[in-house]
DNA sequence: ATGAAAGCGCTAACAA
DNA sequence: TTGTTAGCGCTTTCAT
């Protein structure tokens, strides 16, 4: 079993790969704590409190360990680490997919800030075959993630259940619906609709078109009471005729759009629930022979990356995403610090900016 | 200070959580190797044997102990696992960004084959905050995951050699430039810009615009390619004016084919590198006044989701993302299993989808 | 066919 | 301040 060449620390430049017989287990080279121990001439346990940052180390040990850790190129290994410690340095993140702009940012958010933390990246996309969910949560649970985040969760009963009982940390990210109780970060959707509304009715609209997004979505239903809201507060009257209902996907802002323009007293300005709606509306709006902004104006929600790029360039209501996915991370790590501390449930604000897709009604 | 209640083990039955004196760690309830052994009446041994679907087990045994697991929901600790087998039963995916359909199709057919393999998945992105890169690669080959797959790595040449060192089996998936050597899939792009060239020209188009994706990238190179064969193999004149260079992203495609639309003798036809180019071209023509496909024919590249939602729906050259993902994961397998297999490089072919953006010219 | 026992590499008491 | 020593939960020989 020792016949495996060690790979020598390959330091100086004479790389002789020696591509071992190799009978034996394909683990990669591994200097172990025990090997930096020997070469800082050390107990290995004070190696270990050298990498872990603790106190009680002398100055001086410390550093000829770190030299002896750089030497031999020495990184500690999680699993061991992991079951040692019973700290596995992974959170889980639950996703239903990636393709989408808003997952992406999302995503982005969570990444940066674990990163910051040390911390790593264990995924799971929902559409995954039919594994047991239960089986599936409880991996998660026996060690393998110290905390897990949720996007967008389309039906967390299932889950929340195991991890409420087994006391174990997680965080909702952009999901309501679910009362106080549960940790979660979102956006104020509501204001934010309402912003958008009011902007448009203050630019001189009064009939809006409304294309929502799926009505089985707190965020969605927030938004449409957003819109309804200012509409009510500026004296206007709510048309059903306005108001198409939609999932947040392109086609729909685009069939939504056709049946508005259609409309025997069209709308003058579309509010779709998100930005990618709004690009199906202006598709439509084009397809239609109008103009956007002159004839009709289009206003999205999210502000994805690509909503500053089309043409013209949508106005939107920005939720924060990476935001959202960064405060959803400072939250979980809290809570796996400390799974007993009241659940908190933030929402952070949304901004109207303004860019090119709304003008007064000509 | 360790006053925290241990959440006893909330199976029915017996389970006497020795509730260790130790307040310490919040593990979750843990039913271990060792309950269900007592509770099977058999030795851990034999349960490990059972879980791993080892031969030699009674079937009445392997049963008793099946039973014992499912009543006491065990999960084995992965980490645990980890440690004693030497494999993690993770791959790590290391990414430059998911916001993309063209990532989420990849991370999905990832996903949905490691899940068949019962693998779990680590996602690292490269935007990261300037990690060490070696520390970084280290950790992964350190244990904590056994294989490594690359998506569109920029400068891969950097990890590379680390990763051929100490032979960890990785996979790049879509990136050429790096000769045979190196693991990886692909798709067929010259094949396909060739096609898709082709197909205009049969078309009747003899000015076609083309767009460039970003030229550091073999794909783009690639496809550049095959739409200059396909104009030589049919005696028509490549014209520089006709090529605009771009980077893949979709104001790009809407600006290069403001340029294109604005040429004295401008094309009939535009041709985008990608998909998302594609619809910043349907954007220039449409706010020239122009339609599609009666003015103007387009074609793109990739066939992502939305390119079948605009309208009109998009020509485009399908490339089988989701199978590039289900391939690597396969070929990253079988490398894991064994590391001295020949190096395979593969190529997936890609497909012309027709639909309404193109037409003959008028 | 099953059990006993030796670690895997590390953290965290407990000694010294 | 440092070393010694239990395990963490599991896979794997090696016995039986």
């Amino acid at each position: 079993m020792k016949k495996r060449m060690v790979q020598a620390n390959s330091n100086g430049g004479s790389a002789h790969s020696q591509s071992a017989p190799a009978g034996g287990p394909q683990l990669p080279s591994s200097v172990t704590i025990m090997d930096v121990a020997r070469e800082a001439g050390v107990s290995y346990a004070t190696v270990s409190r050298v990498v872990n940052n603790k106190e009680y180390v002398k100055q001086d040990t410390r550093e000829k360990v770190m030299q002896a850790i750089t030497r031999l190129g020495y990184v500690a290994n999680q699993q061991a680490r992991s079951l040692a410690g019973g700290k596995s340095y992974v959170v889980g993140l639950l996703v239903r997919d990636l393709g989408s702009s808003y997952m992406g940012a999302i995503v982005s958010g969570v990444d940066d800030e674990l990163s910051t933390a040390q911390y790593n990246l264990m995924l799971y996309t929902t559409h995954r075959r039919k594994t047991n969910e239960r089986i599936y949560v409880n991996t998660l649970i026996q060690g393998m993630a110290d905390g897990l985040l949720l996007i967008l969760p389309r039906n967390p009963e299932a889950y929340l259940d195991t991890l409420n009982q087994s006391r174990f940390p997680y965080v909702l990210i952009d999901h309501q619906g679910l009362g106080d109780q549960v940790p979660a970060v979102g956006s104020k959707n509501w204001d934010g609709a309402y912003a958008a509304t009011k902007y448009l009715i203050e630019l001189g609209h009064r009939r809006i078109g409304f294309i929502t997004g799926a009505l089985e979505l707190g965020a969605a239903i927030d938004r449409l009471a957003g819109y309804k809201a200012a509409l009510i507060d500026h004296q206007l009257p709510i048309d059903p005729a306005l108001i198409i209902e939609g999932t947040f996907f392109q086609p729909e802002g685009y069939s939504g759009a056709r049946t508005l323009l259609n409309l025997e007293q069209r709308p003058t300005a579309i509010f779709a629930s998100n930005d990618v709606m709004a690009f199906g509306v202006m598709e439509a709006v084009r397809d239609c022979g109008l103009r956007i902004p002159a004839d009709i104006s289009v206003l999205g929600f999210d502000d994805i990356d690509q909503a500053s790029h089309v043409y013209p360039p949508l106005t939107t209501v920005r939720q924060p995403m990476q935001e959202m996915g960064r405060l959803a991370v400072k939250m979980l790590l809290e809570r796996i610090k400390d799974p007993d501390r009241p659940v908190e449930r933030v929402e952070l604000p949304t901004t109207l900016i303004i860019r090119q897709s709304c003008q007064p009604p000509t």
